[in-house]
DNA sequence: GTCCACCTCGGACATTCCGTCCAATTCGTC
DNA sequence: GACGAATTGGACGGAATGTCCGAGGTGGAC
């Protein structure tokens, strides 16, 4: 009845389970079929046999060893997780299952907001007046998009690009010097197809 | 031998240091005279009788209730104060002595980047890229030098305006379209000059 | 008071960047 | 395969950037 890769790994998963508990759950994803296969400590009401989300992970190659993360991940009420997945290989080194774990911070982030603002003075912010390096910035906006939608920067939807370009006009890159070759690279598209966009959005922002 | 003041405000000053200690200092002042009449639980090293740095609180003066702050002061080991001040009077409601809280922000810090950084992905930040209004900002800052040098923007010094340069060049300002023009307009300076000590900054930076 | 070294300033200038436009090409759809 | 829409490279004018210089100003030494 119980499949063999959840005897293997049962103990693995309910130990970190209990270790991070109640902040944490481990979940086992059947790697072929995409199915959960045990979930310990759930946090976000999946259980055993639902499909998993996992169709993302394969695009993420970070040529190697086989352990991913860990990222940012959103649930539906807002609490913020951090994740890890290592993905299992039985014994002829084929991808049997993957393992994740997923880290509530919700609690640890209100903990440090707590102590940042005891005795803040009122102007909070010491230094740090703009991000150093934002071209690394913009290139892991674009990335978190492009792993959120599951397609590569290159074959993004125009609406993709709309979108993204929306975000990273919200957030005040074109008011950075060199922006525009930048963000038209990260975005695999052309300076003038960018100023294009740019004006449509301008035009008519979406809410 | 002991001065009434203190044997008025002593138990408050003891009182406030033992409830935050070890983080905290109690100081009064002399409101006339501008020295020091009392220190519990010195976090830098001054004693009774020395030459208070108070000059500055005449300037800040936000109409109305005695109390100043909080705002922040840096030591010089690098620590980071909080630090309140409160202008007590005598029974005739001439002021008489200020006494001045002030609480080292670090170990709080230290913490909150602690349980910040716990399982963090590496993407840290959601949104908030960019300032969004830098030109503010920038008065920001510039306002805060003058006011702890107690020099008004027209008459800094050279060397003023050589550290206040470095600070906002620091802080990557001059990343941002159309930064020059509204920094120099802040440092009461003109574009010619302020693209001179840039540079003569950029060439040899002080520690 | 005079001189001199050092700054600062305004303006000229070359350079780079920005934003727009267009004709040619590619892409997606039917 | 034909058609319309989107994208592209390139060109262009205008704006911002960064450098340079000569004309004053300021302050200190003497």
């Amino acid at each position: 009845m119980t499949d063999p890769r959840v005897r293997r790994w049962s103990p693995v998963g309910a130990a970190i389970a209990r270790l991070l508990a109640p902040h944490a759950e481990v979940v086992l994803h059947d790697a072929a079929t995409d199915r959960v296969l045990a979930v310990w400590n759930p946090l976000s009401r999946r259980a055993t046999g639902d499909p998993s989300m996992l169709g993302e992970l394969k695009r993420l190659d970070p040529a190697g060893d086989d352990v991913y993360g860990p990222y940012e991940k959103l649930l539906s009420d807002g609490r913020r997780l951090s994740s890890v997945s290592a993905v299992l290989r039985d014994d002829d080194g084929e991808p049997s299952a993957v393992l994740c774990v997923n880290l509530d911070r919700t609690p640890l982030e209100q903990a440090a907001a707590l102590l940042a603002a005891f005795a803040a003075p009122t102007a909070p912010r010491p230094e740090a007046l703009f991000e150093q390096d934002w071209a690394e910035r913009v290139h892991q906006i674009v990335g978190a998009y492009v792993r959120e939608h599951g397609r590569p920067a290159e074959r993004l939807t125009r609406d993709d690009r709309l979108a993204l370009l929306a975000e990273l006009d919200a957030a005040g890159v074109f008011a950075v010097r060199r922006a525009v070759p930048v963000v038209a690279g990260a975005l695999k598209i052309s300076r003038s197809t960018l100023y294009a966009l740019l004006a449509e959005h301008r035009r008519s922002p979406r809410p």
